[in-house]
DNA sequence: TTAAATGCAAAGATTTTGCCAAATT
DNA sequence: AATTTGGCAAAATCTTTGCATTTAA
């Protein structure tokens, strides 16, 4: 059986898509808004949630920061790597040496100074390997693409 | 002048650095707040985010995910990496190669099942560089520590 | 006595949802 | 006709803020 979906694309979707394609500046779901709201002026912010949601599903888009809506705090100030579960949403240690000086040779690039990194890498815990996959849910255990 | 602030260490203060050194599970403020909740049961959820705030200025922990509260797009649906200016928050891509399979070497670690990684450099737009320092601000122009 | 911190509640900001009408297949 | 989508507004979630009061130097 075929479980997927089938994606219309209608002007909201494919116009969302043009803008977020035509720029560079990775804008937030109330910038998007206001940029396709000069073409759809009647587009609601609602829709165009629901639309970036379906198109980062699709992997037409990225969804940026996707990892977590809340802030975690860590007790540990040193410099050091996470694993997140894509799953729950869970965090461990990376036990993964942290690259020193890996910004130094981006620094100046495009007018930044670069003086940090952060790098979070994405897995799957023990817990939800195991636990049986809620139905529809079967993609977050793995990569989407 | 001495513009800075003295700050106190206070007993909820104490308590929500003691609760985070002691767990490696990078917990939210509200799961801080159910934690030190236990030991200080008429502590507010706004003096943990306070505290939370003033303990990570100290660099006595670190705050997660602290580049932006509100979600970014990127049209762009290949991996690559950003350049955050953690001055306005303006994303960038960087121009440094993907550095594939870095994960492979920590699939398994802790039972993780790991796939992907993200890597966000950390700057300051040639913007924000130029722009005169609103007072206070100075810390958000380059590390803290 | 004075600056800083707390508790409480209200306000903000961002994102998600429910509902019904409209559009598409 | 059945299904999906859109618009609108309300709800939900997470975080910050105002203010009167308390605490500590």
């Amino acid at each position: 059986m075929n479980t997927e979906k089938r994606m219309r694309m209608t002007p909201q979707r494919r116009i969302i898509l043009e803008e977020l394609r035509k720029t560079c500046s990775h804008p937030s779901a109330d910038e998007i808004y206001s940029m396709v709201r000069k073409r759809l002026p009647r587009i609601s912010l609602g829709t165009v949630y629901r639309n970036l949601e379906v198109l980062s599903e699709l992997g037409e888009i990225q969804k940026l920061e996707a990892g977590g809506s809340l802030k975690r705090f860590d007790g540990n100030p040193a410099h050091h790597y996470h694993i997140r579960c894509t799953c729950c949403g869970r965090m461990v240690d990376a036990p993964f040496q942290v690259m020193e000086r890996l910004e130094e040779r981006l620094d100046g690039a495009d007018g930044y100074r670069v003086f940090g990194h952060s790098l979070e890498f994405l897995g799957i815990c023990p817990e939800c390997r195991r636990r049986p996959i809620a139905p529809g849910l079967g993609h977050l255990n793995g990569p989407h693409r």
